[in-house]
DNA sequence: GTATTTAGTTGATCCATATCAATACCAAAT
DNA sequence: ATTTGGTATTGATATGGATCAACTAAATAC
């Protein structure tokens, strides 16, 4: 299940190293980080990385694939919290209590580095850009999480799926990826608890905007054909107290019949 | 407005230092923890802290008072994402991009003590423990908004409401407050952006729980009359799904008629 | 004191989304 | 090719909480 293997790559010369460590570092600095990693995993689709309760020792960074983290009650009832991507840090919350806090599944085959707190901390120390780099990523989670809040707490479902595709297209663009086009790695329950909504209505709220010609969907596949009215959805239609017709005929005016 | 004073108390002799302070210092420690805190501010009920937007300088740990934190877009609408009261520290959000990303109103006369970031990184230096502390508060920050994150996306409205009083309630009681009394210092208009829900449900909420005996409202004072009754509610009616009735027999009979 | 404003409660109605149900699709197994 | 099971779509119906509206009570101003 966690397999381990043996690090052929080092973060120096690493392909997602801007993305996972601070930029602008000396010579020496980065030899110093290329000894925090000493272990990569790979975990298969479906798999968990950790679970809540279990006890945390380090940190993660996706070198690739896709995973989900997730909260549950005892009484069954899940919720997901994110999606990660590659060169993303998976495990902040288990720092609070050295134990996990969510669960983190791999929604596809995956590879992750793996970072021992204890030396991330003591590299810290010499490295002074790093503890200032993990303090970002950590604020960064802050922020996304109240933006989230934000959506589950004041948006409609249609917003709430533009905002959502509009995210992950974005996250995609900057790795790379064309900017319109974009597959769901995780399923439409996934999405669901992520957005506060049922399975039916993240369904039809995708079939909206494909009849409407805003998007293309073809199951997990999605194209987006109209950037600036998904835009628009995301940012107008953000409240119960909207009435107004969804999208004024200058944005896209068979959109939303 | 914003009134500087001197600072007259030291960290190593103040009341809330063991919710501040990382523990088991050594003198020697403390001595520069000290000359940390320069100065203190008072902020009069409704005055803001700091702003979305406003460049990020320095943390604030409050010593007295209680605030509000929200985020809110550019279309108006406001979402609240926590309330904050005595020992607890503001404006992690603003490391991420060295601006802050949310606005924080004091909700009544309030007294906080200013971290300059700077100050605490370089601090951090010699003083490991601070390093650690740091990252522990963010943490524990990161999973309470994660425990947000559910509320909003799975629970129903009594179980939202019964979980606030709960979660207030037992933060009072951590600062030495009576287990089962409350003033609420926020508006029903804040509880229930909050909570994702309308001031109307709020108020037909607690109206609820009064008449059903499990807690007696006059205004914004609360008291909690059946502790037990209130856990149930907000673990268990946790979902859409649950159709039970809401209170088994055992736990209280004419709860929430 | 009275007037005015702001905050909160309560009832009636409506609607967005959940729930229920039937069907379709794709992948893996037989 | 057929079954099986997980995944997704679509329609019909139900409902929790939003919205609208009328009213009460406390806080503040005059």
């Amino acid at each position: 299940m966690l397999q381990t293997i043996a690090t052929k790559t080092t973060c120096s010369s690493c392909r997602l190293r801007d993305l996972c460590m601070p930029v602008g570092l000396s010579a020496k600095e980065m030899a110093l980080i290329d000894k925090m990693v000493s272990t990569r995993l790979k975990i298969a689709r479906g798999e968990p990385l950790f679970r809540t309760g279990g006890r945390f020792k380090s940190l993660y960074t996706i070198r690739s694939g896709f995973f989900k983290t997730s909260v549950s009650t005892a009484h069954g009832r899940e919720q997901v919290t994110g999606f990660y991507m590659a060169g993303e840090l998976l495990g902040l919350d288990g720092i609070a209590q050295e134990q996990h806090n969510c669960t983190a599944h791999a929604l596809e085959d995956s590879e992750v580095c793996v970072l021992h707190v204890k030396l991330i901390n003591e590299l810290a120390h010499d490295v002074h850009a790093l503890q200032h780099h993990v303090q970002k990523i950590m604020s960064r989670e802050i922020v996304h999480d109240h933006d989230h809040l934000f959506l589950l707490g004041s948006m409609k479902s249609d917003a709430r799926v533009a905002t959502f595709l509009l995210n992950l297209l974005s996250r995609l663009h900057a790795r790379g990826q064309a900017p319109n086009e974009l597959l769901l790695r995780m399923t439409r329950e996934d999405i669901g608890s992520y957005l506060g909504l049922t399975i039916e209505t993240i369904s039809r709220s995708l079939s909206k905007l494909a009849k409407s010609g805003v998007i293309a969907v073809d199951q997990r596949h999605i194209r987006v054909l109209q950037p600036e009215a998904l835009h628009y959805l995301a940012e107008h239609e953000d409240a119960p107290v909207c009435k107004q017709p969804v999208l004024p005929s200058h944005v896209a005016h068979h959109a939303l019949a």
